[in-house]
DNA sequence: GTCTATATACCGATAGAC
DNA sequence: GTCTATCGGTATATAGAC
């Protein structure tokens, strides 16, 4: 491992590998990416490519590492900056679903991970997610203590909040095929857009499929 | 393409490719699974495997298509078989979790293609899971129209709901390493029930995460 | 229908010159 | 640090005997 750097500037070769490795992994998946179209994409000599990262699994840990510690921080900041648990929940969700439709790649990369039980990522990335989890966690028995939250498993609302954005954001294009194919293509629309999608995501999981009675 | 029959009986030769196919392929994704491990799995010779199923891209269509067609048969039968609209519902995401944790290949395939985009599934396999939307989307609207069903975007509720389930189901390994991180390694037991997670399930989606005002 | 042996191509990784 | 050339291994797919 001839560079130990574990903050890489932004526009180093470095960098624009990472940049490159998280396109064409997310794309092609570990196992369907080429080192090849790495090193061209990035614009860099392929033995000079292992030369700076390593081989081809140091490559992706470092990819999953970078862009999930990168969005850890953008979500914390932005619950941060909420006073309520509500408002902090829809933070939450709003945060994550635009940092997936704006940086695809990672979003991707974890559905891959998903399919393949995540029994080969890192304890690195696994601490990030961890990071994120308890977020969500701390909103939730918070709210469940001092606002009218009522009672969940936090895991399974993580998983199905990040499960949720990940398909949602992922899935546009199939998601248009499937609503031709069902006669209603107009209700893909909304797909291309984070807020719209924020927008939904937050009604149902805030207050749910069903109306009140009250309000029936 | 020497054999064309497009049911193929339960215990035939191509039954057992397309099982050993659908594991490989799930665990190993498309680039990465072994035409060679597929033939020792299903016990056919290679040259075999290749004269009844095609080739690769073809034994892949033909795993896709046969497990959706599947599912989509069963998730009808329970729909049918409640009255009133949140029971529908209820069914619905009951069926579609505990066909995810028995048959755990084909949500992990689904991923997978997510994560491509799904710009290379076939229009039959579309069609499948534009069968299952509609079902849903026809639970919605009519839950609309004489229940008390707010409104929403069907598409993306749709996206929500099997995503929700489909990251639920195979993150359980991930979500033990996740729940051990963050401290908590109790919430993770659930995660092995399909009881479980479908009961978390229906109540998130069906009430949401906030208390009626009413109640709190 | 069944199997062995192999053609053909590709990919990850590195040696070694500069 | 940079690049060319290439090794060694492995993958899909098939030819051809039985």
């Amino acid at each position: 491992m001839p560079s130990a750097n574990l903050t890489p500037r932004s526009d180093t070769v470095v960098r624009r590998i990472l940049d490159a490795a998280a396109e064409i992994f997310a794309r092609e998946g570990y196992a369907g990416a080429r080192m090849d179209e790495i090193a061209r994409v990035a614009q860099v000599n392929k033995a000079m490519l292992y030369y700076h990262v390593g081989d081809k699994t140091a490559l992706y840990e470092q990819v999953l590492h970078s862009a999930l510690q990168r969005n850890r921080a953008i979500i914390q900041d932005a619950i941060d900056h909420e006073t309520t648990g509500e408002r902090k929940l829809q933070a939450l969700i709003t945060t994550i679903t635009e940092l997936a439709t704006t940086t695809p790649h990672l979003p991707r990369l974890m559905l891959r991970e998903l399919a393949c039980g995540g029994t080969e990522i890192p304890d690195a990335v696994v601490s990030d997610m961890a990071a994120i989890f308890t977020m969500l966690r701390t909103i939730l028995a918070d709210g469940q203590a001092t606002e009218r939250f009522r009672h969940s498993n936090p895991l399974m609302v993580h998983l199905m909040i990040v499960g949720g954005i990940m398909v949602m954001t992922s899935g546009a294009s199939l998601g248009d095929r499937v609503a031709a194919q069902a006669g209603i293509p107009e209700v893909a629309e909304g797909l291309v857009s984070a807020e719209a999608m924020a927008r939904q995501m937050c009604d149902t999981f805030l207050h749910g499929i069903l109306r009140q009675k009250e309000n029936a």
